[in-house]
RNA sequence: GGGCCGGUAGCUCAGUUGGUUAGAGCACACCCUUGAUAAGGGUGGGGUCGAAAGUUCGAGUCUUUCUCGGCCCA
């Protein structure tokens, strides 16, 4: 019969967190109370902070790598929030593009439609159609995420206002004049008359005429070259006229051989790979050869040779250029290269400042640029380019080759590289590259590593090709003057599309009289218009330009932009360009990029390795809070992996952080009130809670050092530790007694009662950027307000808190 | 094939400019508690720091090679 009154603890806060269930009732908390639009209020006029949403591609269900960096940008934006500043989510969308053309070609054959007889804009408004699905689909798994953003107000880029604003950009650079016409090889049907995107494009069998064809040294560092042939091997004859350089690769041994056979090649020299001669004296029947030279494919740097049809007119050098791609699987070792004819050669060309031009036309014809040839079709040329090489003593064999061969999907006819009419922006001519590279100096990356990889890349890439032959995106907004070829450029006419894209959409372009757009200053009947549309990179790359710039909410340039890693060569990159190329500076202050998500081992999530974990399955089984501390725990510098053991681990964690909750919540009966830390007198506590609120002190300064630095790993782990060690183990458990037993108005126990209410309230908002459920669960059961979590500030700790001698004290008794 | 990045206990991560027996939490084992109880506390085991060679009095830390993995390019 024991009369001691015991206060045991007694809350509403639940040791099973049933996360799965529970979240959702959180999202139409969150809801109801407008909480994005509550937080924006909060937050008026103070400094802002403005994350902007690099645009997923509007297509498909979210993977885990979308979900990782929606957290992520979510867990960042919160922490910004509760530091007080106005901290500004607005998500957006991708959504021109080849994929979803693709998408909406599939249903039509399915439904056994032909597209050719679809007008362009009915398939236009189709691809929009889908995009809008997508989003709304989209929209409602990142919320369940937890994610708070303004999903009302979204961003898209093919929005009328976004397709407006990209006219303008474009403006921008054809105005200045680094947007210019060139010319790029595209897998070509000469049937069809069109390019055709990869996945269009079929490997069949084709028998091909191969050739040994001879390129005389005109000059070279290398003496023992003096008089001697460099040797390629083709399977595409018909590209010899159009040759414009030879690659090799520094890497591989080189011979010169002299072949001492009696016919008309004795004594010749010919230079091939040292890997490649077995095969090369074989295919070519040479009996008798003797090798003069051995050599690195390094000194070949400068040599120039004659083209095979010197003597017929093609009397320009040819420069051997080093090259990566270069191989000794076949051939000689050295390839001839067509910059109109193949992207490697392009690209090789391009880095050496050696163009492509339209050598075919869309029939498949050689045009006046070739010599010799005008007007031949490029299927009918390789006997005529053997014999002219027979007859210049330039064939040093031929035969033919059957291989797999590109080939159209709908005419089954076999395809060739074809330069065509492009449009690029110059890295030079207005200097793009030096401004990209100095606006990458004055950027932050985190981790650190990110800046040389952006810039390595700045440095090297060619010009941007820009224009695609598409249908879904936003046309290039050129003109080309028929008498003169030149390119129109008028602000009066660029702002007129303009205003009637932000009025109509740009499907107009498509079906509409020029004159529309041309205005009353010039005659359609004077011009040509472009069909061609901007690649989707410029899309993207100019959000900063439609969102950013546009929105009273927002800021330019953005505090940062935050994606994965593979967006260097991406987002990151494309917008670098565009706003370098329009404003001069980047349009972030910082960058943040995360690795990829791959599995328990490190491998890369795919079907066939059955290692593919869903958003989804995670959310039905653990719920997002533990989805949360997954992202907030793993270091996104490197790779993140992900399996059911480690989500599992987490989830131990979150029981142990949970239950700490509990026994706040339990000794406090639920009942919370703040308490003022500045008034607090600290004389009156006891040692153990003097020791507690230094322990809440320091950790706080290490709270924000690792939050400064976007260090999440490091700032959870230093949360989870001071649950388990400084207080499970340790304070609660000390306490535990003088909580139960001593009176309720004992000052021990008072003092204890206002530590744990610091605490509580310490947590809570500690945790709310990570734990953004279950910090509100807890929220709403003591606060009295219908008030979110999120519309926190962290805490002000008073330096009194402070007390390095407790601290050494306690150390030496432990 | 090329460029860049990475491989520290079962898991997530620390490890300052090279300097004693490489740390933490979780997990695991054993014990205690049964008034935080599908909880809590204590103790403990566990790592040739991806591999090999080298520089050094001394290497997880520096160099080279290899290997495995990731991103990008070809």
């Amino acid at each position: 019969m024991s009369k001691f009154e015991i206060n045991l603890p007694k809350t509403a806060f639940p040791m099973k967190a049933n996360l799965p269930i529970r979240e959702p009732e959180f999202l139409k908390f969150w809801e109801k109370i407008n909480l994005y639009q509550e937080l924006r209020n909060s937050r008026k006029g103070k400094e802002k902070f403005v994350l902007h949403d690099g645009p997923p591609y509007a297509n498909g269900n979210i993977h885990m790598g979308t979900a990782l960096n929606k957290i992520l940008k979510d867990i960042i934006v919160k922490f910004h929030q509760m530091d007080g500043k106005d901290s500004v989510y607005v998500p957006g969308w991708d959504c021109h593009g080849l994929p979803i053309e693709w998408k909406i070609e599939e249903q039509y054959k399915k439904n056994k439609k032909n597209k050719n007889e679809v007008p362009i804009v009915e398939f236009r408004k189709e691809c929009r159609a889908f995009a809008e699905k997508w989003i709304e689909v989209h929209k409602d798994q990142f919320k369940r995420l937890g994610v708070v953003g303004d999903w009302e107000n979204y961003y898209s880029t093919m929005s009328y206002d976004a397709e407006a604003q990209i006219v303008r950009e474009l403006g921008k650079f054809l105005k200045e004049g680094s947007l210019y016409r060139g010319y790029k090889p595209v897998l070509w049907s000469t049937v069809e008359k069109t390019a055709l995107a990869d996945a269009e494009v079929e490997y069949q069998d084709h028998k091909s005429d191969t050739i040994y064809a001879l390129f005389e040294v005109l000059t070279s560092k290398l003496k023992e070259l003096d008089n001697s042939e460099i040797v390629i091997w083709t399977t595409t004859p018909w590209t010899i006229p159009a040759n414009k350089a030879l690659a090799y690769n520094e890497n591989l041994d080189y011979l010169v051989v002299k072949i001492t056979d009696e016919n008309h090649f004795k004594n010749k020299k010919i230079v091939i790979a040292e890997a490649l001669l077995e095969s090369v004296i074989e295919n070519c029947s040479i009996k008798n050869y003797k090798t003069l030279k051995k050599f690195k494919g390094k000194e070949l740097k400068g040599t120039i040779c004659k083209h095979p049809f010197f003597e017929l007119g093609y009397d320009y050098n040819i420069p051997l250029l080093d090259a990566g791609f270069v191989t000794t699987e076949q051939g000689t070792g050295i390839v001839h290269c067509a910059p109109s004819h193949g992207p490697d050669d392009f690209n090789l060309c391009l880095k050496n400042g050696i163009k492509a031009v339209e050598t075919v036309d869309g029939d498949g014809k050689y045009t006046k640029n070739v010599i010799l040839f005008e007007g031949t079709h490029i299927f009918k040329a390789n006997p005529i380019v053997i014999e002219k090489l027979k007859n210049q003593k330039k064939l040093l064999a031929n035969g033919e080759l059957v291989h797999s061969y590109p080939h159209s999907w709908r005419s089954k006819a076999p395809l060739v590289h074809r330069a065509t009419p492009q449009w690029f922006i110059s890295m030079e001519s207005h200097k793009l590259r030096s401004k990209a590279l100095k606006a990458i100096n004055d950027t932050i990356f985190y981790p650190r590593k990110g800046k040389e990889r952006l810039k390595s890349m700045i440095e090297t890439r060619p010009d941007w090709c820009v224009s695609r032959q598409r249908v879904w995106g936003v046309p290039l907004p050129i003109f080309v003057n028929k008498k003169d070829n030149k390119i129109l450029v008028d602000d009066d006419v660029f702002e007129n599309i303009a205003k009637i894209y932000e009025k109509e959409g740009s499907d107009c372009w498509f079906s509409d009289d020029p004159q529309k757009f041309l205005g009353s200053k010039y005659k359609a009947s004077d011009y040509h218009k472009l069909s061609d549309i901007v690649e989707v990179w410029f899309d993207s790359g100019s959000t900063h330009s439609f969102v950013l710039e546009k929105r009273d909410d927002l800021k330019w340039p953005a505090s940062m932009y935050l994606e994965g890693s593979d967006q260097h060569r991406g987002w990151f990159h494309s917008s670098l360009l565009q706003s370098c190329g329009t404003r001069g500076k980047a349009p972030f202050e910082s960058i943040l990029s995360h690795g990829f998500v791959v599995d328990g081992k490190g491998l890369k999530m795919s079907k066939s390795l059955g290692n593919v974990i869903a958003p989804e399955d995670i959310l039905k089984k653990y719920g997002a809070d533990i989805l949360r501390i997954w992202v907030a725990s793993s270091n996104y510098a490197e790779d993140l992996r992900i399996d059911y053991s480690i989500l599992d681990q987490h989830s131990d964690s979150y029981r142990k952080i949970r239950n700490t909750f509990r026994y706040l919540l339990g000794n406090l009966n639920d009942k919370f009130d703040d308490i003022d830390l500045e008034s607090l007198d600290l004389a009156i506590l006891p040692e153990l809670e003097r020791f507690i609120l230094n322990r809440v002190y320091s950790l706080n300064e290490k709270f924000i050092k690792y939050f400064k630095n976007y260090d999440f790993h490091n700032l959870y782990k230093e949360l989870l530790n001071f649950c388990t060690v400084d207080l499970s183990a340790f304070y609660f458990d000390i306490r535990k007694d003088t909580l139960y037993c001593d009176s309720l108005n004992s000052n021990k126990r008072k003092s204890c009662i206002i530590i744990l209410k610091i605490l509580l309230d310490s947590l809570l908002k500690w945790f709310a950027p990570i734990l953004s459920f279950t910090t509100e669960e807890i929220y709403q059961l003591i606060s009295k307000q219908n008030k979110s979590i999120h519309m926190e500030k962290f805490m002000n700790y008073p330096i009194k808190f402070k007390n390095e001698d407790l601290e050494k004290k306690m150390d030496r008794v432990n």
